[in-house]
DNA sequence: AAACGATATGTAAGCGGTTCCACAGAATTT
DNA sequence: AAATTCTGTGGAACCGCTTACATATCGTTT
């Protein structure tokens, strides 16, 4: 079935069953039912390939994310996924699993596709390959977001987070709780997020005048393995500390996984702020601090971001349209610590 | 640029140039070297719709689910994507969010698009207009693969887990450590994991000769808000349970919610067996016993049946192809319970 | 040397829509 | 009544690619 046949069916042309169908142009109003009548005996479904390839417009945009099982992942695409349905968009998924190759083999799909756009978390913020790419993609006029890592130098729109004053504010919850240990298992510093997440950590402690031994800074991936390693060193020090600052979800999760293993009690042996929320950790009221985000709100603005910006050429020394987002502090964390040494 | 300029440029015709780089049919070296410059040099990507168009296939399937947020449909999602990857298939998302209305619309956009093949879990097993565009899509040569819930009377293939083998393993086990005040949070008696489940519960209980009081068998929409009024009404029995088994993730999340909400301490005060593992509990080694699936596989298994049977026109009295997954009970519930009143 | 298969390339007709343009008749304005 | 605008419709080019078919050249085989 084609509009051909549809047409050919009603006794009419092609162009008045296309402008029927599509309510573009004049067609009397007995052609329009007898046009409908055959398209519903026949349960014709145009073409949707066959438009896009002639309007030149795919209705659909591209998500390039590193990992669809990450709670913030899953949320942030349900969040895109919401507001790309109420304006008729379409989402091609593509999870990169971290893997750079995948990136770029996603990102030759975006481009034979022609999509409309592409919202991404880059696996590698320094990749050059991505970074051209990206750019080539604003030049040609398609429209192109950033979600929670950047791209340094590159001016592309995106979607980010508040990250150096949420870890600032939620260390120092944690210095006036008495805590004056506190150590913290980062992520990548080549990343946005590990980047400002550590810097937080830092103006918190030298804000309060602590000093922050070397070892209090493990480096961790954002990872589960290697959390549960940085926070086994942690717990291996001659002054173990008495707070962690664990820089995302799974690092969390590592973290805890390594202390519970141990027997250690979180909010009453020792205290975690984690960032991001964990659902189930949410519902059984665990004694974890968390800094939280809005992650449903960050896919929405990235998805109107992207809407926004559509078929608007890259502009050259236009600002970079960058939403920063805040974060809340959510304490969870057991009793306030005991103050030791004093009055 | 299209593959006309990259013709013209390198003094030759689309014809050899779409051989070129199809690697389809003939063409010399030393012309196939020419093309190549001209297309790197312009940084040519051929159009993707055009050729879906032409060649009548677009290599990508359609995944409806109706919540990426719940762990498990976003692992099933990263098993499908994975194998999708491997075969140069293209996912589009597509998430239902339990909205019949959605799904329906995504169903249209399904058949517009021409996808190779859809993968669903649709929001009601019930529901008549799902049932007759699978039908349809399957008598157009389209592969059709339901996960989890069931379309009856359809006969489309799809991928189950064993529910009612587990629940009832998992109850029985339940039984075995001295329960015998077991209730339920079961999910929706219209859907086969609903149903399954409850099932195996009852299996369990009258296979040991335990009575059930109605009163026990709550009944839940496999969503945290029902499940947590489902379990305050179970603990305000004047004989509450000793053990609740919850019938899916979110079932035992809201459940949790409830219990700790009471300081209640679970494998304690109460037992719990879920249905579903929940990544966050496992690690800190929550006590609590699952009845754990392997979801990533679920959705490999889901793509490949996809894969096998695409282009395969809907054969008359065919079998349906089911596939089965058995699932695994993962006991982490504290110490054994106290035998009453025997020696 | 003729015949043949392999290699190399071009022409042009699709794929299934959209839309510009032309044209005709009806309705309205002047 | 003529001029103008509005309605309604069809013809055909076009979107960018694939491919059947035709044709030409070349190296082999007989």
């Amino acid at each position: 079935m084609t509009i051909q046949d549809i047409a050919n069916l009603t006794g009419v042309s092609t162009a008045t069953v296309s402008r029927a169908i599509n309510k573009t142009g004049y067609v009397k109003e007995e052609t329009r039912r007898r046009i409908f009548e055959v398209i519903d005996k026949h349960k014709y479904v145009p073409n949707a390939v066959a438009r896009s390839l002639s309007i030149n417009d795919t209705s659909c945009v591209g998500v390039i994310i590193p990992d669809i099982e990450n709670e913030f992942f899953s949320k942030v695409m349900s969040g895109i996924a919401e507001v790309a349905e109420e304006n008729g968009y379409h989402i091609l998924f593509l999870g990169s699993n971290e893997s750079l190759k995948r990136e770029h083999s996603f990102l030759n799909i975006v481009e034979a596709q022609r999509l409309a756009g592409v919202i991404i978390t880059p696996v590698s913020e320094e990749d050059v390959f991505t970074k051209d790419r990206l750019l080539r993609f604003k030049q040609r006029g398609m429209s192109v977001v950033l979600v929670d890592r950047d791209v340094p130098g590159s001016n592309i729109d995106g979607v980010f987070s508040d990250n150096v004053t949420a870890a600032r504010d939620g260390v120092s919850k944690l210095i006036e709780a008495g805590h004056t240990k506190i150590a913290t298992i980062s992520g990548p510093e080549t990343s946005k997020p590990g980047k400002e997440r550590l810097l937080g950590y830092i103006q918190a402690m030298e804000g309060a005048g602590l000093y922050i031994p070397p070892q209090y800074v493990t480096h961790g991936d954002f990872r589960k393995q290697r959390a549960f390693e940085c926070a086994k060193s942690l717990l291996s020090l001659n002054e173990p500390p008495t707070a962690i600052f664990t820089s995302n979800n799974l690092t969390t999760l590592g973290c805890l996984e390594y202390l519970t293993s141990n027997k250690m009690k979180i909010g009453r042996d020792i205290s975690i702020l984690g960032f991001d929320d964990i659902e189930a950790l949410k519902a059984i009221n665990y004694k974890l601090s968390v800094i939280d985000r809005d992650m449903n709100q960050i896919g929405r603005e990235a998805m109107r971001l992207l809407l926004k910006n559509l078929n608007k050429r890259h502009v050259k020394n236009r600002e970079r349209e960058s939403i920063v987002l805040p974060c809340t502090l959510i304490l969870r964390g057991a009793k306030k610590m005991r103050l030791k040494g004093r009055s």
